[in-house]
DNA sequence: TGTGCACCTGTTTTT
DNA sequence: CAGGTGCACA
């Protein structure tokens, strides 16, 4: 046999074995060297090529590029017969025969933006690999993929190597108590302004040296680059690092030391970069200089489902890939498995109206399924009224609640969406919004926790030195803050030392009883067990005592506080070597506790935004209006690329749909307690209109009277109206708080709260198992126990 | 030092 | 409309 002929057979049989691909798909699986980028359109089986991929190259290696000595006559006969279907797949052999230098699994690092992302990747990896290979992937977010190098090598910048991870919310006071102690306005300069534009100059690599030089006449930019020296000081001091300075800082060090990065690329000898299309200067420079060595690099994103521009993506990144990496190889996943080609025809049309794209066209061999239905409603309370009678429909004619996504611009168009689900008894979660580790009481006890583990930490020590109330007041904690800056010691020193400083003296008592409870936390929390210690903490703090006197509030805070206990267990029996800093580590970085869980039959409601990279069987857009989606802002903005940002984002929202999807728009909208009238979105215009089912009022909107509620009603909407006012007169219901009730989706609970309304009565109640819930008396179908 | 009320201001968000 | 913030007062 000759070689060509030797690599020909083995082609042939990866090719069988990856059978289940389509051919650009296993182009990328193949393309194992060099730089690839991947343009891979909505639902064109991204992560499948992905996890095939690293699959392959842990296998294989690199058998499809290069042959590798003979092949023994009954080896070639295996292969010949695996081809052909005569010979079972025998995995073992089939690694024997074909590998050319397998790649080990721990020189791949597989890159993404969410935890999520990274836990699916791991997931898939672990089903197609087995546990123990899939184990040694590097397959993690950016962010703690820094915190990961940074961890061990952060000194040579002159941290240590246990510093504390800020969220926005820490950076945001941080930032507060930078701009009053340098007696700047904050009027002027409010913090969240501020620090979005640190945050964008640490995306560009900028420093604080370096935006000072770039604004020498320029007051206002002079002054947010001392702010952002200020504050990058004062992180330090705290041994603290904010979210950005993950990426920056690890950046710096490759930099700076280069025996680090070495040390890097030749541990992540093959990168991968997920939704490349979302990464920023700062993301771009960190990938460059890790697969600077050996340039086996594969991005992989869509230019289309850029979403992100506005907290830092350049777009550019994709656009000029291919000059940045010369020699690069580009494929185009653009066969859809996800959606119908009704759906796929409007949300090519939508983006085609885009300038500066990568051209792509998403097709799929699975029909035209059904037609876009357009729903144009009088005003908000009828959209949602619409959106609620379909549901319920499909629902009795077969569906499941499960099947459906509400998506919107705004978070708050979700509330009128909410009332309605209540009303009809519709089982619904909304996606996203507040999550779990920003609650308050959780961010108390992690604040305790973090200065346990670092006492330097002069931020969280400020949140929790008077909470609960202990009489150490402002002026007090400014005393001790000063001491602690001019002598270099972490507050709790000065606590400690508390007779040394003869200012402190009136407050003595109280700044030693606070110091002796830390002490003795701190010297408990190596010893006990992570729950033991939490109950000791919440005891002696007087957290506990604190939220038992406030009530109900107080007790729903507890229970917060008791699901953080929870997640230190689990932690604690899934990690190999459990610390306290490895736990806050963990929460710094994994925000998501509300996760998402698809076995619950409930519907969906979620921003455009938070609906990437998910799908579902039925979808409504709602809102679909000039100034709402496209947001008045994009519409002002004198940049179009704006409006290029949100019409990715409308191609986002309708690709997400596989079956069918529902567009609604409203000739009235009360949004931010006033009523505006918009026409309808020019994204509907830019849908061909025969893909579209028009339903709805069929006058055109009556600007001039506002409020007369006379319109014409379409029929649906009569028959809906009717059916409100029918059950409305059904008997009343009375409640009182602590009965027992039960609710035939909800299950049992018990009654928070009852608070009169108009002729009926909204009623709070705390389920077993879905959590309190709002719920209207007369509406829900709830009884009495 | 702690509390209550008036005022104000509103995209999208992961880490 | 609703939640967060700041300021005045106890």
């Amino acid at each position: 046999m000759t070689e060509k002929e030797i690599i020909s057979l083995k082609r042939r049989a990866l090719e069988h074995y990856f059978r289940k691909l389509n051919s650009p798909q296993r182009e990328a699986v193949f393309a194992v060297h060099g730089p690839v980028l991947v343009l891979a359109g909505a639902g064109s089986g991204k992560t499948t090529a992905i996890i095939n991929r690293i699959a392959g190259m842990i296998y294989f290696g690199s058998a499809y590029e290069k042959a590798d000595g003979n092949l023994f006559p009954d080896d070639q006969q295996y292969l010949t017969d695996y081809i052909n279907g005569s010979a079972p797949e025998d995995m073992g052999r089939l690694r024997d025969i074909l590998a050319v230098y397998p790649i080990r699994p721990w020189n791949i690092l597989a890159i993404t933006f969410t935890n999520k992302a990274a836990g699916e990747m791991k997931a898939r990896l672990t089903a197609m690999l087995g546990e123990s290979e899939a184990a040694d992937v590097h397959a993690a977010t950016f962010h703690s993929t820094c915190v990961h190098i940074l961890r061990r090598s952060i000194s040579n910048l002159g941290y240590s190597n246990d510093f504390t991870i800020y969220d926005s919310d820490d950076s945001k006071r941080l930032m507060k108590s930078c701009i009053s102690d340098m007696n700047i306005s904050d009027k002027k300069f409010p913090p969240s302004a501020v620090l979005n534009e640190i945050s964008s100059a640490k995306d560009k690599l900028i420093s604080p040296k370096e935006l000072m030089a770039d604004s020498q006449n320029d007051y206002r930019k002079l002054t947010i680059a001392k702010l952002y020296a200020e504050y990058q000081s004062r992180l330090k001091r705290s041994n603290a690092l904010d979210f950005d300075d993950l990426i920056y800082l690890t950046v710096r060090l490759f930099e700076q030391f280069p025996e680090e990065l070495e040390y890097c690329q030749n541990r992540y000898r093959y990168i991968l970069v997920d939704e490349y299309q979302d990464t920023s200067v700062s993301q771009f420079r960190l990938i460059q200089l890790l697969s600077g060595r050996y340039m086996n690099l594969c991005v992989v994103g869509d230019d289309d489902q850029s979403i992100y521009r506005f907290r830092g993506a350049t777009i550019e990144n994709i656009l000029s890939f291919e000059h940045t990496f010369p020699n690069s190889r580009v494929i185009r996943l653009e066969q859809n498995y996800r959606s119908t080609q009704t759906i796929l025809d409007a949300a090519n049309g939508v983006i085609s109206h885009n300038a500066g794209r990568k051209e792509k066209k998403l097709w799929t061999d699975a029909g035209a399924g059904d037609k876009i239905t357009w729903y144009k409603a009088a005003d908000e309370i009828s959209e949602a009224e619409y959106v609620a009678k379909t549901i319920v429909d499909l629902v009795s004619h077969g569906a499941s609640y499960r099947d459906f996504a509400i998506l919107y611009r705004m978070n708050a168009q979700s509330n009128s969406l909410e009332r309605m689900f209540i009303r009809n008894n519709i089982p619904y979660r909304i996606y996203g919004g507040i999550r779990f580790y920003e609650r308050k009481e959780i961010k108390d006890i992690l604040a305790y926790l973090s200065v346990i583990n670092n006492p330097s930490d002069s931020l969280r020590f400020h949140r929790i030195v008077n909470e609960p109330k202990r009489g150490i007041g402002e002026s007090t904690v400014t005393l001790i803050d000063n001491i602690s800056n001019d002598l270099r010691m972490s507050p709790l020193d000065v606590m400690r030392q508390a007779e040394s400083f003869p200012v402190l003296a009136k407050r003595m008592a109280k700044l030693k009883e606070f110091s002796s409870i830390m002490d003795m936390l701190t010297e408990k929390a190596d010893e006990l067990p992570f729950d033991q210690f939490l109950d000791l903490l919440l005891e002696k703090t007087g957290y506990k005592e604190m939220l038992e006197a406030q009530g109900d509030e107080g007790l729903t805070r507890l229970e917060n506080i008791e699901e953080l206990k929870s997640s230190m267990i689990e932690y604690e029996n899934e990690s190999e070597d459990p610390s306290l800093s490895g736990f806050l580590e963990e929460v710094a970085l994994f925000t998501d506790v509300d996760k998402y869980e698809p076995e619950q039959d409930v519907v969906l409601m979620m921003t455009m935004h938070a609906a990437k990279g998910l799908e579902f069987e039925q979808v409504f857009l709602v809102g679909f209006e000039e100034n709402v989606f496209p947001g008045n802002r994009a519409i002002h903005s004198i940049n179009p690329s704006d409006i290029e940002e949100e019409r990715r984002l409308a191609y986002v929202a309708i690709t997400r749909a596989k079956h069918r999807l529902f567009i609604t728009s409203a000739d009235r909208r009360m949004l931010f307690g006033s009523t505006m009238c918009n026409s309808r979105s020019r994204f509907l215009a830019e849908i061909n209109c025969e893909l579209i089912d028009k339903q709805g009022v069929s006058y055109e909107p009556q600007k001039q009277n506002i409020g007369t509620g006379s319109a014409v009603l379409s029929s649906l909407e009569q028959q809906l109206r009717q059916q409100t006012a029918k059950s409305q007169t059904s008997t009343p219901k009375i409640f009182s708080p602590g009965d027992k009730v039960t609710h035939n989706i909800f299950g049992e609970g018990v009654v928070l709260s009852v608070s009169k309304m108009a002729n009926d009565s909204l009623i709070e109640v705390a389920f077993d198992k879905v959590g309190t819930k709002k719920l209207m008396a007369n509406f829900a179908k709830i009884r009495k126990l």
